[in-house]
RNA sequence: UCUUCCUUAGCUCAGUUGGUUAGAGCACCUGACUGUUAAUCAGGGGGUCGCUGGUUCAAGUCCAGCAGGGAGAGCCA
């Protein structure tokens, strides 16, 4: 049976017999292996004392597939705590040197590794990123479960096209070249696969609030497609979005909700993943030694993390936050791109002063303009704001944007009103608010969003497997 | 979509005011090597300078267009 490479480098145990499988990092000397099978970062030293072999040693190459039987023993040398001595040594699988990209001295850069992205889950860099991310989504699920939330399945083919959060891709079964017509020659969707035009989802918000009206607590957690022409480090066209939706929750309650939960996953990680985050965190003082003193990051990558999880959030209303910038250096000085007046809204620069300047750490702002804001978004007593709450975060930017919905089924038709979001295809979300409606509230979290803050790496494409983003769909 | 920068060997890069046969480190190949740690040592092979067109006696170098990529912005998670 399999030993996992984890299991033998964090136990004390000496002197027992495995097997160990994985794919060969470097052969050092003809005669040292490092081995690494993805169950943690670092390699085991695998010996081989038999020399005999040539052909054997000539096909232990970087990169090939090996499985090992030998012998745990203390390590000879320096540099590592155990050692594997081989007793036998099979090749699974080759991996020419010429052929392979990834070899031990090779020091390619994450933007060629994107485009080799089907081998690039090989490098100690993907490898300590995608163990975290899988760390980052079990601990959400857990949170929500250890609290008593309904995991809900929103759909990801949607009739809707009203949840306003951006471009949406069509989904159809038509052929393009020659689809069926009515007589105004518009497109016949009746003709189409549901018999109506359906599109990828933004958004399982407003399915998720349906069932939060019966179930009380549930969160969705799933893929959501924007068809955003958006070239930036922090969008994806394809991206994983948590959604939970409370009822008889008010906009604290969902600061407070927000603010455990990502409290909860960041210790989880820290907890779970002392050696990729130990990796990453050296990864990213590395990559900033290159930029200039004043870019650097004040904290590392771990002290960061645990400033957050120890330290409440700070919140602030959105007027709050124009006074804040208002008085800042940076307005008076003229240095901001944007004007700043009660109305705008908060650019990237306007974000940025206030998260990584002004208050250093996390920060929450409520209570935006109602003007720029989404139509299910709780009016306030004051006619002009509503009761929304986005989460900023150093370095990501939005994290969180949530809000307390609008229940008041007469305040909510007049809001879609004004916004012309037509409201006989909208019965079934309207319907919630005509049969006992209820406060309620909830936030999305862009996941990718958190795996960016949590691994300190700083494209979007490189905390997703597979990226999709304008232009390019590769594997 | 906008602004800006970049594209030279498998990778990371250098290449001066345009001027002989385009360089380095690592990787790779051959050989040596049984206590190495991105192993080391000796030798060797490897280039359509992103693509297309232009200026010039002469273009990796200058100009234009296109493609791809990075950073920033907008949109947003």
């Amino acid at each position: 049976m399999r030993t996992k490479i984890k299991d033998i480098l964090l136990s004390d145990k000496l002197d027992y017999e495995v097997v160990v499988k994985g794919w060969v990092r470097s052969f050092r000397n003809n005669q040292f292996i490092a081995l690494n099978d993805g169950s943690i970062i670092d390699n085991v030293q695998v010996v081989i004392n038999d020399n005999s072999d040539e052909a054997l040693l000539k096909n232990i190459q970087t990169g090939a597939a090996l499985s090992i039987e030998g012998k745990v023993i203390a390590s000879q040398g320096k540099g590592q705590k155990v050692e594997i001595v081989a007793t036998k040594v099979d090749i699974l699988g080759g991996c020419d040197p010429e052929q392979f990209p990834l070899q031990a001295k090779n020091r390619p850069s994450l933007e060629y590794l994107r485009e080799i992205a089907h081998l690039r889950f090989r490098t100690n860099v993907f490898g300590a990123v995608f163990r975290v991310r899988n760390s980052i989504a079990f601990s959400i699920h857990k949170f929500f479960n250890e609290k008593g939330f309904v995991y809900l399945h929103t759909p990801i083919v949607t009739a809707s096209d009203a949840e306003g959060a951006g471009e949406m891709f069509r989904v159809t079964t038509l052929p393009f070249d020659n689809p069926p017509r009515k007589e105004d020659g518009t497109i016949d969707f009746s003709e189409d696969f549901f018999g109506k035009s359906t599109n990828l989802t933004v958004s399982g918000q407003l399915e998720a609030e349906l069932a939060a009206m019966a179930l009380g607590e549930v969160y969705t957690f799933g893929p959501t497609f924007r068809a955003e022409n958006s070239n930036t480090a922090r969008h994806l066209a394809e991206f994983w979005m948590v959604e939970p939706e409370v009822a008889f929750n008010d906009l604290q309650d969902n600061m407070n909700l927000a603010e455990e939960f990502m409290q909860y996953v960041i210790k989880y990680v820290l907890d779970n993943n002392k050696e990729d985050l130990a990796f990453l965190q050296e990864r990213l003082i590395n990559e900033e030694k290159q930029k200039p003193a004043n870019e650097r990051s004040e904290m590392t990558l771990l002290e960061k993390l645990n400033f957050v999880v120890e330290n409440k959030f700070e919140r602030i209303t959105y007027t709050e936050a124009i006074d804040i910038l208002l008085q800042s250096k940076p307005y008076q000085k003229k240095q901001f791109k944007y004007e700043v007046s009660w109305g705008i809204d908060l650019q990237s620069e306007h974000e940025r002063f206030l998260v990584e300047k002004h208050f250093k750490k996390p920060v929450i702002v409520t209570d935006y303009p109602k003007d720029i804001k989404a139509f299910y978004m709780r009016l306030n007593d004051d006619g002009k704001t509503v009761a929304a709450m986005d989460i900023l975060a150093p370095g990501i930017g939005e994290i969180v944007g949530g809000s307390q919905r609008e229940e008041r089924l007469e305040v909510l038709e007049s809001r879609m009103n004004d916004m012309h979001i037509p409201l006989e295809e909208m019965y079934w979300y309207l319907d919630s608010r005509r049969f006992g409606t209820a406060p309620h509230a909830g936030f999305g979290l862009g996941f990718e969003r958190m795996v960016l803050f949590i691994t300190g790496m700083t494209n979007i494409r490189d905390v997703i497997p597979f990226p999709r983003t304008p232009g390019n769909a590769a594997f």
